[in-house]
RNA sequence: CGGGAUGUAGCGCAGCCUGGUAGCGUGCGUCGUUCGGGACGACGAGGUCGCAGGUUCGAAUCCUGUCAUCCCGACCA
């Protein structure tokens, strides 16, 4: 199945791509820039969601649900907002077709023409905050911590599968707060909660930080965000999550009356994860084998595969390995045992490996002589031979060894493409050269950061927090500047 | 929207220049031998050549139009 399959030095996009749809987690649908997760990629988007509303839960939040469509008046109350989204949104005008009169075929009906277009949200902050309205009187009611699980549109360009396609799904926070400290506090929490996430589970180191100016969300005081390093040295924003100080519920009136009996203004927060974050996953760890999946996130963790000559040899065999799987399964190990007579071994290797399945097992008639079995390691693609007994221990062992192997190998990218550069021609060079994250001294002026993007296609990826201070010259235009930021071409 | 390319079997492609019975690889089905890293052999199923016109005795092939997709750029989680 992975034969013909590109190496990443070859073409890492089309590397990317191939893996994406040979490995069986999505393909192009008949919609234009619109992707079909198929059951392979979905089970492992279900394990970030769940993990991940785990996490919402545990830091107070409940999940609701709000409309697809919002109006379009809506969008025209946040001025920023709505210029930063106009240019890729999805409108409905009508609301019924008809047999067209030469009775080729289907018509929109222009009778059935809307009062007020209905635009396909490309992010829910407005028809939220029209809602937060009634919902909202008195501190008593804050804060208000709500996420949703949701389907947006967004009308982009060029699309790549999850990595930035016309619909995807997300979550988005969306939380109300007494006062600017508050919600301040709520948005780095749950930068953090993602920060965590990524590292922990998706083992894929991130930088904290805030975006410059030119990079903010639309609307936003702040916007947090973590980024990420891929492995063609190309930045990914894995997560965002933005101080939308009193902006919004000034647009959306929102209001309350304090414990000093004073009339106030909402403190908001919004913060959101994509299906993007599957094209981090598969980015960040796959090699020219196929997808790697960090254990904590694969739906299938261990894959047990008989060996054997005919179907008495098979039934003895089975015998082992069901007991093996019941034991792992018994630890809380999701185990898929493979005794399929249509597929060879040799067949089933393969397309494991290419699949990411973190461990395998195989069990033969060698091994029932021994009281052995084979297990192989996706990670390092390593295979050694493990005495049965105890068989559950180690491999509990094994999987928590391969994740953080996984993400020690990650860091260490990362840290071998993380580059300073002092002068204009340096910084040229490296990102030219050496793809990667480079830290450079900037003036902190949105022009200087245009001029920078339209010359070399870097941006600002973010200014660190807890960024060590350090005086230098802007290497742009060599004004002063006390920290440096990091540069990188994105995603 | 600007520049470039491509539409032929499920997928990947050849054939087109020079018009004359639709071809290869892979995948799919049946049977047999295999089975510790993508097995082999035999037989078999599968295509209105993107769509619509035109030229011609005859069009996948030549001409015109049209639709779709992909790549590069502007946009972006």
């Amino acid at each position: 199945m992975a034969k013909d399959f590109p190496t990443r030095a070859e073409n890492y996009s089309q590397w990317y791509n191939d893996l994406v749809i040979k490995a069986d987690l999505a393909e192009t649908s008949a919609v234009r820039g619109c992707m079909v997760i198929k059951p392979s990629g979905y089970a492992i988007w279900e394990k970030m969601q769940s993990i991940l509303d785990k996490m919402f839960k545990d830091t107070g939040h409940s999940n609701a649900y709000f409309p697809l469509f919002i109006p379009k008046s809506f969008f025209s109350k946040e001025a920023s907002h709505v210029e930063g989204f106009a240019k890729e949104c999805a409108v409905v005008t009508h609301y019924r077709l008809k047999n067209s009169s030469d009775g080729k075929g289907i018509i929109v009906d222009e009778d059935a023409k809307l009062e007020e277009e209905l635009i396909v949200r490309p992010t829910s902050e407005t028809i939220i905050w029209d809602t937060y309205r009634n919902w909202i009187k008195s501190y008593r009611d804050l804060p208000l911590l709500i996420n949703q699980w949701a389907n947006v549109v967004r009308w982009e360009m060029r699309t790549r599968l999850f990595l930035r396609t016309t619909e995807f799904l997300w979550q988005e926070g969306h939380t109300a707060h007494a006062t600017r400290e508050e919600a301040i506090a709520e948005a780095e929490q749950m930068l953090s909660v993602y920060a965590d996430f990524a590292e922990n589970y998706m083992a894929v180191p991130v930088i904290r930080g805030i975006k410059s100016p030119n990079e903010r969300f639309a609307g936003a005081v702040e916007t947090y965000c973590i980024e990420a390093l891929m492995q063609d040295g190309k930045a990914l924003q894995a997560g965002t999550s933005h101080f939308l100080g009193e902006n919004f519920a000034k647009a959306f009136d929102v209001k309350f009356l304090s414990k000093e009996n004073k009339l106030e203004y909402v403190w908001a927060t919004s913060w959101g994860v994509s299906t993007r974050l599957m094209g981090a996953l598969i980015m960040a760890h796959s090699d020219d084998n196929g997808l790697v999946l960090p254990p904590k996130l694969a739906p299938t963790q261990v894959v047990i595969i008989p060996i054997y000559k005919n179907s008495d040899q098979l039934a003895v065999i089975s015998e082992t390995a069901v007991k093996i799987k019941n034991n792992l399964q018994a630890k809380g190990i999701s185990v898929k045992y493979d005794d399929r007579e249509t597929q060879k071994p040799g067949w089933k290797f393969n397309e494991y490996e290419f699949k990411g399945v973190p461990v395998r097992i195989v069990i033969g008639p060698r091994d029932l002589e021994n009281g052995t079995v084979e297990v192989a390691r996706r990670d390092t693609l390593e295979k050694s031979v493990y005495q049965i007994i105890d068989i559950e221990k180690k491999i509990v062992n094994l999987l928590d060894s391969i994740q953080d192997n996984l993400y020690q190998k990650a860091l260490a990218f990362r840290d071998e493409n993380t580059r300073k550069a002092d002068t204009w021609e340096e910084f040229n060079t490296l990102l030219d050269t050496k793809a990667g994250f480079v830290l450079a001294h900037w003036d902190g002026t949105p022009e200087t950061e245009q001029k920078i993007k339209d010359e070399t296609k870097a941006t600002i990826r973010c200014i660190p927090l807890n960024n060590t201070p350090e005086e230098g010259k802007c290497i742009y235009s060599g004004k002063p500047s006390k920290q440096r930021v990091v540069f990188a071409r994105a995603y």
